[in-house]
This record gives structure tokens, sequence and C-alpha cells, in this order.
DNA sequence: CATAATTTGGATGTCAAGGTCCAAATATCC
DNA sequence: GGATATTTGGACCTTGACATCCAAATTATG
């Protein structure tokens, strides 16, 4: 469905909107969301360059948000690491139908628009403050009491 | 979106439901559908394995659609040869939440759902008499005249 | 300025998907 | 039964996604 890496920078995304108040440090961010630490470090560092998170050197540094929870969508981070492919030619090469799909791929890139579509509804904020759920990344400060 | 292998099992599978008299020889297909030859065959393989297909050895042999196209959806094709992964438990291992995702992974899972759905309504038949578009595969027989 | 805490970037390793190739098995035709 | 046409199965190669590791660059603190 996605590829483990666009699941990879959404929890780093989720983790981080969890914890707005202070940069949060690649370790920290690794035991949260159970991603191996040095690829999440590399994750991150295309979650930079892409906008949605802000990168601080140095004691003190980490991690942050680059925008509002409720600005960032689900779609964006996914761009951001491994971008939905849409069909929009003939994947066979053959351009018998001036542009248009044939109905099998039609039917395909539909589909992905679909996805494309349910991701853009979703902000990260969306994913915060779900009600009837326990919080994000089924952390376990959630079963508490 | 969906893997290179279940794009090759769809093709084939079209080209199969487009020439509904004869058993279609790997070749044949391989040229009408643009996949390598080689891993065409595998794919046939599969496709035979999962009853999607039956296989004649030998001269006139070549492969025919197991059941009628309007009985075969994209979906069972795709599963076929790879399987859409719904998200069924959370992935980060933690369970504190009883069985139930967090926000995330349960959108992440409903995106997965509207796919499967999509590729679940649609069958081979659909592909092949869909009114206002080209033939499927996009092939050259299309636009003479 | 020295030290410690961080991210950054590059080199490298691992593994499964995609792809090739060929001998063996099976079926038809003469 | 021999020749020919086909699928089948196994061995192998290639490539990109995922992952690890470490030295270098950057920044705050005393």
């Amino acid at each position: 469905m996605i590829s483990q890496t666009a699941e990879y920078a959404l929890r780093a995304i989720v983790a981080l909107a969890q914890n707005p108040d202070a940069p949060m440090v690649t370790p920290d961010i690794a035991e949260t969301t159970k991603v191996p630490l040095g690829y999440l470090a590399k994750v991150l560092q295309v979650l930079g360059r892409n906008g949605l998170v802000r990168s601080q050197r140095g004691l003190g540094g980490g991690f942050t948000l680059a925008r509002e929870p409720g600005d960032i969508t689900i779609l964006e981070v996914v761009q951001a690491v491994d971008p939905v492919k849409r069909i929009e030619k003939c994947p066979l090469g053959l351009s018998s139908h001036g542009g248009r799909l044939c109905p099998l791929h039609a039917r395909l890139d539909h589909a992905a628009g679909l996805v494309e579509q349910s991701f853009a509804e979703t902000t990260v904020a969306d994913l915060l403050h779900e009600p009837g759920r326990s919080a994000p990344l089924c952390n376990a400060e959630a079963n508490s009491t």
C-alpha cells in the first residue's frame, strides 16, 4: 500500500506532533516510533528537505514540526518520501488513444486517486484528536488507569 | 500502488480475455502486453496455480482464461500475485488498545480498504466493454480506419 | 576555547522483487 | 515413434528499497 519508508515518516511526524513543546532528538523519536535509529535519521533528513520538519544541531537540538499539525496532511508526508504515482499515460508505451487511458489503467489510476484523496483529507491534527480511539502510535501511556 | 508483477498479471488476463476462442501462447501474450517474455512465464504459472488461467502444453497449446471474464475481478488477479495487505494489528507491536488500530493506522487501512473495494467492483468483462474508451491494452487495432 | 550533544552525508551491507536463461517434462502431429 | 511445439521448474543475475555504521559538520554550554 505505502512503502515502509512512508510508514516510518508518518510515525515520526505523529511523534513530533505529540511533543510540540521542545525539539525531539532522533533516538527518542526512534524509541517512540520503533523505527530503526540509523534509518530514521535518513527519513528525517528527507522530511527536512521537504519542509515538513525543522532540524537543529547541537546541544538542546533535535527535530520539530515545521508547520502546525492541522496544516500537514498525510498526503504531504507520503509524497515527501515516496510519491504516489498516478498513471498519466499508457504504460505500454502505445499512444493509440490520444492521451486517454485504456479501461484497465483508467481503473487502476482511479484507485490511486481514491488513495490520494483519502490521504489529502486527513491532517496530522486529525490523528491526534480522533475521538473514540487510543492515542496515535499506540503508545503505552494510553492504557494506564 | 500495485506491484509491477500485478500490472503484468492484469495485462495478461486482459489479453487472454480479448482472445477467447483459442489458447494463446506465451510469446504472443508477451507481445500484446509488452511484458518481458521470461518473466511473464512465471506470472502465468502463478495465475495458473491460483485457478485464474488454464494451461495446455504442446502443439496448439497455450493459456486460456479458466473462468468467464465477467466472473473474474481485478481484485482476484491482484491478490493472486501480490496480495493487498490490510493492516490488522498495530505495526508497532504494542497492544495497548485491545485490537483497535490507532488513528494513523486506521486511516491507512481505510485507504487500503478503498482500493480493495474498488478492485472488487470491477470484473475483467467490465474492462472489455467499457464505453467511450479505446480497447484495453491500448492495442494498435483500435485506431485504424 | 574546549567539550559534549546533535544532525549530516557518504560508504557499505542485506534482501526481496524483478528479470533472464536453459534443460526437462508434456502434448500434438506426421 | 520421432519431430516439433509448448509449459514447467530451477539456477542464476540485477536492481532498488531498506538498513547499518562512522567520520565530519554544527551548535550550545561552561
